[in-house]
DNA sequence: TTGTAAGCGTTATCAA
DNA sequence: TTGATAACGCTTACAA
């Protein structure tokens, strides 16, 4: 492998005016940055990464922290980050913490001993202090709505699209409403919540503990809930469900057991996964793409703190 | 940060000795061992992995080829592959091709110019000669059955597998079986196909162009194919699927459309992702998660070319 | 058993 | 506009 010296003496020049011409700095007349790019092609010279990042001090490493990536949200979002990654020229380091606050703690600490130029979480574990204390250590970005003056935030309106969903059932009839979602803890979660029960209030309907189903993540988490709805005594007509897996969980399993959709039971899902086409039930697509990438970007702009929010969109299909 | 010298000074040593505990060299007394340690400890020691990499000129990253992220059999590959990774202390450079010859051969050229330490091609796009004259420049290990003295192998007997699952099919009575596949071209698309072949031979069963229904990835495709299968004069009784996420669609849509599985159309799929449990598919469960591990490990041992192969387990349901 | 010092391939400071 | 040269933090001959 060539190095920058080669190139400095194929080209007679030094190899500080090779760095130049490689990273675009002015003062280099037009003959030497010829002959520079004559030898590096010459040679097939290609940068030792390495070495700048350890005169630059930087890694171009990203740590993203991620629950999980075999889940339709995640591997959307990590699908925006990679590529966004890719074009910026960075790669992700993949911390998967399956809620662990430990494991998230360990990519924390990361940072802090400049193992990764900045961090993503995607889903936090920690407390928000323990997170803030980080910053000092490098930009760390939150896929949850948070202002705050030291870490970005990039979101959805999980509030808005709660509210619109929830108001959406009630257009079609509804009033007895169940809601399931993935934990009870998290940003997220609460914002979905606050919206479901301030719908509930402006209808004056009731509200149930017992219409809540936490830990919904995976299609036999949708059968599990069908299987707690049936042993209710007082149903809910309606759920709205935070992620389409879980719903089409639901729509198999009350398929199997005789339980109409939507006349019985309506279903709105999360996410506009391809399974909810399939399965004909009504959605509200989130942006997931657009937000990893988004994350990366602001990560990358370590300077200023970000704070952006995304839209939804509600898919009218069959199950409700 | 503190830094090796640093903790040289703080321990009253040379940075050799430090050097020695950190790699755990002999020749260090436990009193000096102690002594370093102790300092580590004080001063928040950590790594600089650049100089480290710089100095060994390593990289410690493997790069990734792989098509898709978000497919559950590519997601579950991932998934042990980024486990094994972190084991290992190695980082994963993603590199999403979608069967794009091109990008694949920039992971390629990453291995030339030793931006990667190797390269892990989880579905080939190029040529095998292409690949082959890479392995000068470091190790590659492709997913797929191919016995060579320079690139290691990791692969499901798809051959085995799908001669299984034919011989399940034609047991429950089938003659006329089609069958969808991801791509045509690829080592392990050939020998499912050979696989699909041979068994139609041993029994002199019929065989027909149109039974063949190539890129099936999604659900969505499922649903194409039920289509196709509908508009056909003589039709197959059984389909083997290549993903269970496809026999999700094809059996979805099958009930849409009143066509009783099995009597009328048996399904068996391959992965045995939850959604084919959900919907009663039978499938061949693979160890997919194991294969990646096993393609990091071999990346990794990049002295000796490794050839493995792993076996698949036939999983009985309702839908043949 | 320990230490000195020469790399590894860049960037950045300073002087020319 | 250019070029020496000193970092960056670590590993590894080689010497002691």
């Amino acid at each position: 492998m060539a190095n920058i010296k080669d190139v400095a003496r194929y080209a007679n020049v030094s190899v500080t005016t090779v760095s130049r011409v490689l990273n675009g700095h002015p003062y280099v007349t037009n003959e030497k940055r010829e002959a520079v790019e004559e030898a590096m092609e010459a040679l097939h010279y290609r940068q030792n990464m390495n070495a700048i990042h350890l005169s630059k001090g930087k890694t171009r490493l990203l740590g993203v922290v991620i629950p999980f990536v075999d889940h339709p949200y995640f591997s959307l979002l990590l699908n925006g980050m990679s590529k966004e990654a890719l074009h910026q020229e960075h790669t992700l380091v993949l911390i998967q913490t399956n809620y662990d606050a430990m494991k998230e703690l360990e990519a924390l600490e990361m940072l802090k001993y400049k193992q990764i130029d900045g961090l993503i979480i995607a889903s936090r574990s920690n407390t928000w202090d323990v997170v803030e204390g980080y910053t000092e250590f490098g930009p760390i970005v939150v896929c949850e709505d948070r202002s705050s003056d030291v870490v970005s935030s990039v979101s959805i309106r999980h509030y808005d699209a709660f509210y619109e969903g929830m108001q959406h059932l009630i257009e079609k009839g509804h009033q007895k409403i169940g809601f399931c979602i993935a934990r009870k803890t998290g940003t997220n979660s609460q914002l979905r919540y606050q919206g479901y029960r301030d719908t509930l209030h402006t209808i004056q309907a009731d509200y149930k503990e017992e219409w809540i189903f936490s830990n919904c993540l995976s299609i036999e988490d949708g059968e599990r809930v069908v299987d707690a709805y049936q042993s209710l005594d007082d149903k809910p007509t309606a759920l709205l469900v935070t992620s389409d897996q879980v719903a089409a969980g639901i729509r198999m399993e009350c398929q199997k057991r005789n339980i109409a959709v939507p006349e019985e039971l309506a279903i709105l899902g999360f996410d506009n996964h391809p399974i909810a086409r399939a399965l004909d039930l009504s959605t509200i697509e989130l942006p997931l793409h657009e937000v990893g990438r988004k994350l990366v970007t602001s990560a990358l702009d370590g300077n200023r703190t970000i704070y952006t929010q995304y839209g939804f969109s509600l898919i009218e299909r069959g199950s409700v």
